[in-house]
DNA sequence: GCAGGGATGCTAATTTTTTAGCACTTAGCT
DNA sequence: AGCTAAGTGCTAAAAAATTAGCATCCCTGC
């Protein structure tokens, strides 16, 4: 249930845990100002209640205040995000994934420099 | 505004979007067949005719049956979900989700050379 | 020609989401 | 101690999304 969750999130839900993944954590007042159309501070502190009851978020105290962070953990978060995008738009083909990446930004040398390490002990490991 | 358009789209929307972009294009039943919780014939119908009115989809006739397609070229929604992720898991940074879906998934040696091709090519290209 | 199957268009009700107001609590300052 | 600022909880109204029913149209076969 928890994996698949995001798909049952509300246009302003997903939105604001988008901000949260963003983030990392955020209050009532960084989320109302991060969401398009920014609705009241009133409104941004009630989704973050709902979300909260529904499991979405929790919160701890600074101070007086709230902070809300994300219940599923991020790595199990990025998982479910990234088989969505893969199987969406690449056919659950990771290396068509990663090849659209690549071609679409301008990595830097060293980046590359990096990536190119990782697939090759990708490869070491594999054979 | 179409570039963020994604950022607005309601729950069925969203789950509607996905749908067709993994199947290219689809008819209202198959629509209807692949959502979660799926709803009546008439709902999905109803739902396809929304979003088309609103620009997101456009359709064409196989014979007397109707068939969606996204407006947005598939190349443009692509873009824009990517960004959309690396903004959101990786700050932004490119080289970072390249390393996550690396590291998740088991990729074959075949597909891992040809990845090491396509980097190699930005090096290059890049120096 | 016309009856039946399969599709669409339109409309309206229900449910969910989204929104904001108001009352209350706590901490800090004077 | 009392006042103010900044936060929270609760509640209910407004708006949007979701749903399904019903009427209609068109093609095909008898």
């Amino acid at each position: 249930m928890t994996a698949k969750a995001h798909v049952n999130l509300s246009r302003r839900e997903r939105q604001i845990m988008d901000i949260i993944h963003r983030l990392g954590k955020a209050t009532a007042n960084e989320v109302m100002e991060a969401l398009p159309n920014p609705p009241s501070y009133s409104t941004a502190r009630a989704l973050l209640r709902l979300m909260e009851d529904k499991g979405y978020l929790r919160h701890e105290t600074d101070g007086t205040k709230y902070v809300y962070l994300p219940t599923l953990a991020r790595e199990k978060a990025l998982q479910s995000a990234l088989k969505q995008m893969v199987q969406t738009f690449f056919d659950g083909s990771t290396e068509q994934a990663v090849a659209a990446l690549l071609s679409k930004s301008k990595l830097k040398q060293d980046e590359l420099d990096r990536l190119s390490v990782l697939i090759e002990q990708a490869r070491k490991e594999g054979r």
